[in-house]
DNA sequence: TGTACATCAGTGAACGCGCGTTCACTGATGTAC
DNA sequence: TGTACATCAGTGAACGCGCGTTCACTGATGTAC
């Protein structure tokens, strides 16, 4: 059955979110373009009405991602001027963000999507870094405010903070999603707080 | 020229190792029998004589990345009695860990090499959570002791001191190697110490 | 209102490449007599 | 000491499969007249 004449703008968002959906359940090695096409319901060869190759697909996959990172981290910003606020806001959504898109350790933390592609490769990078340094900021902004202690090195606790996420991303996507991260995020932040926050007992 | 005929024992080793180097410099998607061939100076088919093929070498490799696991955790347990000072040493030989061998993110973090066998996801899923558990034991062991917090959920700080090294580790590869990670870990542990130790100001 | 044409996403067959794997054969080394 | 044979890692050609990509063609839809 031939499959309904759809214009680019709305394929090339199926196309985009059946990748994330295929990476999510069997990660970025087994993404294939007859996967993808099967997925959104039309002929391999057709994908290419709507993109250059599959280099294209995982390039705007990755933006798609960046995005989201960008995204919370604005909207942390937008919620609260206090620096601890947003932090917490932040690791809230970050936490619901894997959960709901199981793609995104696998695309940030995985070499399937850079291998062989040093260029996309520095992409990857870019975004840890942009989101390290997004982190960095607001720690910085703590300090100045004096809710965060004045011997906390920025750069140190903005890789703490990423480390009660990144784990748990693994864990996730190891247990097939058994993991309650929720569950964890509730009792790392208040240990976290206290390595960080001045001492408020 | 023809390769010297070298007995099973040694030829699985180097192919091992080659394997290690490869996957270090390249990532496991890139990791592939010519190039192991290759680096071991023998033709591709002659690793047959000592694998039963691709799927077998990356087991192994797993095998032997638990294998260094296991015997950090038990050397730090056998260098000092005490629970914060053994969960330092295991901090410290980590990072050392992942700087001699930079291979171990792409094999433990990654999905290149368990997509499409499920058993071997179980395999790599089972050496994360043993190690939690190892460090889960010895933070239980250091609230007995005394020396950690009565409030400190071990599951929990098990996981944020893996937090510790796991971002570490991606950075480290995503940045080729640039960042220094001794520097870190010297920074991040009195800041987790803080999070974790019994209040001796 | 109806007809002719242009547009462009979709189709299916075919191609080519990389790569893991097989297999008959080779040849150096060690052992038995 | 020398000869015949067994062993087994190494060789090279060939195979097959998966998969991304190409390309001539199709056919539904929209537009011009």
């Amino acid at each position: 059955m031939r499959a309904k004449k759809t214009e680019t703008a709305i394929r090339k968002n199926q196309i985009i979110r059946a990748a994330l959906d295929l990476i999510g359940s069997k990660g970025v090695p087994s993404l294939s373009i007859a996967g993808i096409a099967e997925q959104v319901g039309i002929v391999p060869s057709a994908i290419y009405s709507h993109f250059n190759g599959k280099e294209d697909i995982l390039d705007e996959v990755l933006a798609y991602i960046k995005n989201q990172f960008l995204e919370n981290v604005s909207q942390a910003r937008k919620k609260t001027p206090k620096a601890l606020d947003r932090l917490q806001i932040l690791l809230t959504k970050q936490a619901h963000m894997l959960n709901e898109n199981r793609a995104i350790p696998y695309v940030v933390f995985a070499d399937g999507i850079y291998t062989g592609n040093p260029e996309r490769k520095a992409k990857v990078g870019e975004i840890i870094m942009t989101f390290l340094d997004m982190i960095q900021k607001i720690i910085a902004e703590g300090k100045q405010e004096g809710s965060i202690r004045d011997d906390v090195i920025p750069a140190t606790a903005a890789i703490m903070f990423i480390g009660m996420i990144m784990p748990v991303a693994i864990i996730l996507t190891l247990s097939d999603g058994l993991f309650d991260i929720n569950e964890h995020m509730k009792n790392v932040w208040p240990v976290f707080c206290r390595c960080i926050a001045v001492n408020n007992d």
